[in-house]
DNA sequence: GTCTATACCTCGATAGAC
DNA sequence: GTCTATCGAGGTATAGAC
C-alpha cells in the first residue's frame, strides 16, 4: 500500500510491470491449485523469472496472498460503487440494486483470477491472513446491507426474509457465477438480465 | 469401492470405525485448510493414530480425497431423491422442487465437512481426481435439469431464463449457504422457508 | 492393526555474485 | 533487478518390528 503511493509520488525507478505480472500469475495459480499447493517456483516460472527474484518484489508468499485477496474484493467493490453513483438521485431502490448487480458481475467476471481465487481460498488460508483481509470484506458487505435496508424501508423489498439472509444468499449466488459463467453462450448484458430476473422476481410463476 | 462390497458380503473382520474416522477428519481438514495443505500427519493425529497407520486403510492421500469428494455429493443426492420420491404422484412441479430444495439443504448442512470440502476444493484438485469424480456430479446435475424441464413444460417455471442457468445459479446459491448458515439464528425449517421464498418468488415486490 | 524409523523429495526463504 | 546455490523444515510413502 505505502509502496504504491510512493510510486505515484516520484518517477518510477523500479520495474512495476514485473510486480504486477507476479500478482496476476499468483492469482491464476491460487485460483486453480489453491494457496498451499502453489509454489513460488511455479509463480516465478509463469512470470518469466527465477524463484529467488520474487523476493526483490515481495517479502513473502504471505504478502502476495494478501495483495491477491484484497484486489479480489476491490475490483468488485469499485465497479459497484461506480455503477450506483452514476444513477440519478431519484432512482428507485430496485434500480440501485440492479446497478449493483451489474457492477458486481462485471468486476467479478472481468477479473476472474483475482475474484475466484478470493472466493475459493478465503476459507482455507491461515488465520493471520484472514484477519488482515477481513475489514475490506466487511466494508463491502455493509455497502450491500445499506442498499437492501433502504429497499426494505421504501417497501420495495419483499419482507419474507431478513436483509442479512438476502445479502448472503444473493452475493453467494452472484459470486459462484464466476465458476460457471460462459461468455460464449451469449452476451454479458443478456446474462445480467437473466440473473437480475431470478434475483428480483424468482424462478417460478406466482401461485 | 470393491472393498466396500466385500465388507458387506462377509462379516467385517477389520476395524471399519477407524476408516470412517479417517475420512471424517480428512473431510474436516480438507474443508478448512485445503487438500494440499492438509498433511496425513494431521489427519492421523486427529484420528488418534500415527501417520504410517493410515496406509493400512488407504492406498494414498489421493484415494482418501476421492472418497471424501464422492460422499460430499452422495449425501445430498440421496436426501433429495428421498424427499422427492416421498411426494404423492400428483404433486405440482413447485412442490417437487420445494422438496428438492429442502433435501439439498438438509444433506448439505448436516454433512457440512464433506459437502463444504467438495465445494471448496473441487476446483483445485489434480485433473485425474476430477475425472474420477465427474460422473457422480453430472448425474446429480441431470436430476435437477429433469426437475426444472418438467416445471417448464407444465408452465410453472418463469420462462425468463434457461433451465441450465437457473440450475447453475440456484444450486450454486444453495451450496454456498454451507459457508454462512448459522443454526443458532433460527430453526432449520424456518431457514428453508426463507430460502425457498427467495428462489421461487425473488427478493423484490413486482414492479 | 498400529507402531517407529527413515528414504527421498520439494518447499519457502536467504546469501552473495553479477 | 535477476541470477545461482543452498539451508533447514516438513511432505508422502515404505519397511519391518510388535
Amino acid at each position: 500500500m505505502a509502496t504504491k503511493i510512493k510510486e505515484k509520488m516520484s518517477p518510477p525507478e523500479t520495474d512495476t510491470a514485473t510486480r504486477e505480472r507476479i500478482l496476476l500469475e499468483a492469482a491464476r495459480l491460487f485460483r486453480h491449485h489453491g494457496y498451499a499447493a502453489t509454489t513460488l517456483r511455479e509463480v516465478a516460472d509463469a512470470s518469466g523469472i527465477k524463484a529467488g527474484s520474487i523476493y526483490y518484489h515481495f517479502e513473502s508468499k504471505d504478502q502476495i496472498l494478501g495483495e491477491v485477496l484484497d484486489k479480489g474484493i476491490q475490483v468488485v467493490a469499485e465497479t459497484v460503487r461506480q455503477r450506483v453513483d452514476a444513477l440519478p438521485a431519484d432512482a428507485t431502490a430496485r434500480e440501485r440494486v440492479a446497478a449493483a448487480i451489474e457492477g458486481h458481475l462485471w468486476g467479478l467476471l472481468h477479473h476472474g483470477d483475482f475474484t475466484s481465487a478470493n472466493i475459493r481460498i478465503y476459507g482455507q488460508i491461515p488465520a493471520a491472513a484472514k484477519n488482515r483481509h477481513r475489514k475490506i470484506r466487511r466494508d463491502y458487505a455493509d455497502y450491500w446491507d445499506r442498499l437492501l435496508e433502504d429497499a426494505l424501508e421504501r417497501g420495495e423489498l419483499r419482507p419474507d426474509s431478513s436483509t442479512a439472509v438476502i445479502r448472503l444468499f444473493v452475493i453467494g449466488a452472484l459470486n459462484w457465477t464466476v465458476e460457471w459463467y460462459n461468455p460464449q453462450k451469449g452476451s454479458f448484458q443478456d446474462f445480467v438480465k437473466q440473473i437480475r430476473a431470478i434475483v428480483f422476481d424468482g424462478t417460478f410463476v406466482r401461485e
